[in-house]
DNA sequence: GTTGCCGGGGG
DNA sequence: CCCCCGGCAAC
């Protein structure tokens, strides 16, 4: 009997063994997720402690409140300019006039001037304005139709043209255009982060982000001290944003962001936010549609335009707001990007909303560290945008990172396996909600993946609830003996040949974990 | 004494 | 890195 099992055993593990030693030593995954929980163990519970507090989105969000300007200046072009761009005759648009917004068709767009001639419909008029007062009548969602007159007025007038696209040089507006095109196209195309990794990287990466908060326990050690982690975030950030990879949301980092923009940092952005500005829609896989959603309390609209979901802030929210003039674009941070499955999206309900929103919102912003007494100067309805928008930035948890196994030794190959995430935690990174310039991509490393997918705990690690950061448990000790046979009981010494490596090399057999 | 592993060391 | 081994602690 015994002999047989003992047959049969060795039979299975020295294909295992072979088939270890082949993968084995690389592949990483097995080896600490299973790891018992003396050693694994005590750093995970952090992760989720962390995870809360990592992010800080508020902060960011609160630069954003004024930072932010500048760069939505930047990607204002963007949004209306998308539209600009195009203006077929007989298109049908809206267009702001005598402090409403009508609905006419483009009878000729002038490039040159980027003026656009539209013949009202409802006033039977014909009329020349700025082609960034001109929008698709399509493209907007379902706006009440209650803008404030002052605020028609203000409308087009705050988005100069001129403003946004203050560029040293100026060539012709036409030239102007193109190249703003063609950023934003090539910007829309190498955008999304989702749509770059297949689906086997995207479970990589989700876990190793989880992994990375693993290893990383405090956040400044963890930062800079994981260079494989960061270099490979850098790598998958960089992809979607030309930007230099910025130090990672640590609360330190914030802190400096913080703190120095705000005051005078009215308009001095940081060069790279220009270049981060604009997410443009991203493509999504293709059962997820992206919607917009309203973050404004109680609110909760869902659009599927970002032009839609900007006009229903402004008119519906902000619209009062006097001094927008300081705070245009404020619609930005009031919504945000949200998937939502093909079905839903399709009939265009605002009530499935895996919108992380809200529901992030709350556990960052109890820890989040000091909210600079900066709210002063936002508008009135700015301690409304504290709360949501870090949510936003938040949520829009990025790309995550790889899986970085970092088991100090795998010395052997289990099989490894991936932890299963599902695919769409990955909350888009709604560049409105990208916090201002240098935490621009903070957000992406934001480690909350939690909210939108409950975390799956590596099988083997006992799920402790941490508090508090448990300084790492005791370092020296010892893994607890493991109670499993291990290669040398099940093969014996006659046999080491069929060992794992590591029982080989005397270490934590990873053969037959406990 | 045996076994499982950590820390270290050599190539 | 890969591999080994001294030595410690749990059995």
């Amino acid at each position: 009997m015994t002999l047989r099992n003992l047959s049969v055993l060795r039979k299975g593990s020295s294909m295992a063994s072979v088939l270890s030693r082949r993968l084995g030593k690389r592949s990483l995954l097995g080896a600490r997720v299973l790891g018992p929980p003396g050693a694994a163990a005590p750093s995970e519970p952090q992760t989720e402690l962390l995870e809360g507090v990592a992010p800080q989105p508020f902060l960011a969000s609160k630069d954003t409140s004024c930072q932010e300007q500048p760069k939505e200046i930047l990607k204002a072009p963007g949004t209306s300019g998308l539209q600009q761009v195009a203006f077929q005759p007989g298109q049908k648009v809206s267009v702001w006039y005598g402090g409403q917004e009508c609905t006419g068709l483009v009878e000729q767009h002038s490039w040159a001037e980027d003026k656009v001639t539209v013949w009202l419909l409802d006033q039977k008029l014909q009329i020349c304005c700025k082609a960034e007062e001109v929008w698709l009548a399509e493209l907007q969602g379902p706006v009440p139709q209650a803008p404030p007159p002052e605020q028609g007025t203000q409308a087009p007038g705050y988005r100069p043209v001129s403003r946004n696209i203050d560029v040293p040089k100026r060539k012709s507006d036409a030239v102007e255009m193109d190249e703003m095109m063609a950023a934003m196209v090539l910007t829309s195309l190498s955008c999304s982060p989702v749509v770059q990794s297949p689906p086997g990287a995207e479970a990589n990466f989700s876990a190793s982000r989880a992994t990375c908060d693993l290893w990383k326990e405090s956040g400044d050690v963890s930062d800079s001290g994981s260079s494989t982690t960061s270099g490979h975030w850098s790598a998958s950030s960089g992809i979607s944003t030309p930007s230099p990879p910025h130090p990672q949301a640590s609360p330190k980092y914030l802190g400096d962001a913080f703190g120095s923009p705000q005051t005078d940092n009215g308009f001095e952005t940081d060069p790279d936010a220009f270049l981060l500005d604009e997410p443009a829609p991203r493509k999504r896989k293709n059962s997820v549609k992206v919607m917009y959603k309203c973050l404004w309390p109680n609110c909760g609209k869902v659009l599927r335009s970002i032009v839609g979901i900007k006009r229903h802030v402004k008119a519906l929210h902000l619209g009062d707001t006097v001094d927008s003039d300081q705070f245009k674009r404020e619609e930005d941070f009031y919504y945000t990007e949200v998937q939502m499955k093909e079905e839903a999206a399709a009939t265009g309900a605002p009530t499935a909303d895996p919108a992380p929103a809200p529901s992030m919102t709350s556990p960052p912003l109890a820890l989040l560290p000091p909210p600079p007494p900066k709210t002063q100067s936002s508008g009135p309805e700015h301690p409304g945008l504290d709360s949501y928008l870090p949510s936003g930035a938040l949520s829009k948890s990025a790309p995550g990172s790889f899986w970085h196994i970092q088991a100090d030794h795998a010395y052997q190959a289990l099989p490894s396996f991936q932890i299963p995430v599902s695919p769409h935690i990955y909350t888009s990174i709604s560049w409105a909600a990208a916090p201002s310039t240098a935490s621009s991509l903070s957000p992406v490393r934001s480690r909350s993946l939690s909210f939108s997918e409950p975390q799956q705990p590596p099988p083997a690690v006992k799920s402790h609830l941490i508090v508090t950061s448990p300084p790492r448990a005791q370092s020296s000790a010892r893994k607890a003996r493991g109670e499993a046979k291990k290669c040398r009981k099940v093969y014996g010494i006659e046999h080491r040949d069929q060992w794992c490596t590591a029982c080989r090399w005397k270490k934590a057999c990873q053969r037959f974990l406990d």
